[in-house]
DNA sequence: AAAAAATATAAGCGTTTGCTAATATTAGGT
DNA sequence: ACCTAATATTAGCAAACGCTTATATTTTTT
């Protein structure tokens, strides 16, 4: 499908497309800086297991969270915070606890790692 | 569906589970690591756009993707190279020319990314 | 066989990241 | 009101990252 490259320019070239003519993705700055955030977010041990965790026990209190990830108390509010601003957790007050849960999105891109992880090619 | 905490230990807990005990992710540690090695190699600019851009060009030679990136050859090929170890890309050699197509595997990760970009919540 | 082209690899370096420790905030209990 | 518990926020720092530059490798061309 892609053009072979030619050391010489190849002016009948066929559809157009010369060697080291740039690709293109379709999307916008703005998409790709919105991608980014997600994994970003994601892609971090301490916030990838937070993640899990929080996707495996439904919704849960912050203290069972830090009770499973053996970081600091900071950290783990710095990692909860970080999933919630990329829109991966959804975050509930009550009385001074806060309970944490996955979005959607959260849990589409959870099942698709999982599908990909199985596919060992 | 998560026990409230309390802050007596709660000895009549109905279901077992007292407060601030930790949740588990079913995930082993390899799988956990291996997850995060699909997640870094995707979540850099660099390596995503070269990334979309071989998804979107079908399979394109390393100069195509050098043209398009605004980083350094040597940046280029160093980015390709993880995210081939990450099982998102094939390497095809032709003459001294190179390659690259997106595996399955990664084509279903972005097509989740679409899915859940369009998704703003 | 030498030179050039395409890509890969390695060294070095500034920037970013994620942690800890300390402090601030918010809500409940006494 | 005060004190304590749960969580958030900030400052600072060591480690990891991603880039550039330079060099090595592989293949083609002459």
């Amino acid at each position: 499908m892609a053009q072979r490259p030619t050391t010489e320019p190849a002016d009948d070239d066929p559809d157009g497309r010369d060697c080291c003519t740039a690709v293109e993705h379709g999307l916008s700055a703005g998409d790709v800086t919105a991608d980014l955030e997600l994994l970003d977010a994601i892609g971090s041990g301490t916030r990838y297991e937070a993640l899990r965790c929080i996707a495996a026990g439904g919704e849960v209190c912050v203290c069972e969270i830090e009770a499973a990830l053996d970081v600091s108390q900071g950290a783990v509010s710095q990692a909860l915070s970080r999933l919630t601003d990329a829109g991966l957790l959804d975050r509930r007050k009550e009385g001074r606890w806060r309970y944490y849960a996955t979005t959607d999105r959260a849990q589409r891109l959870l099942e698709t790692i999982d599908e990909v992880r199985s596919t060992d090619e």
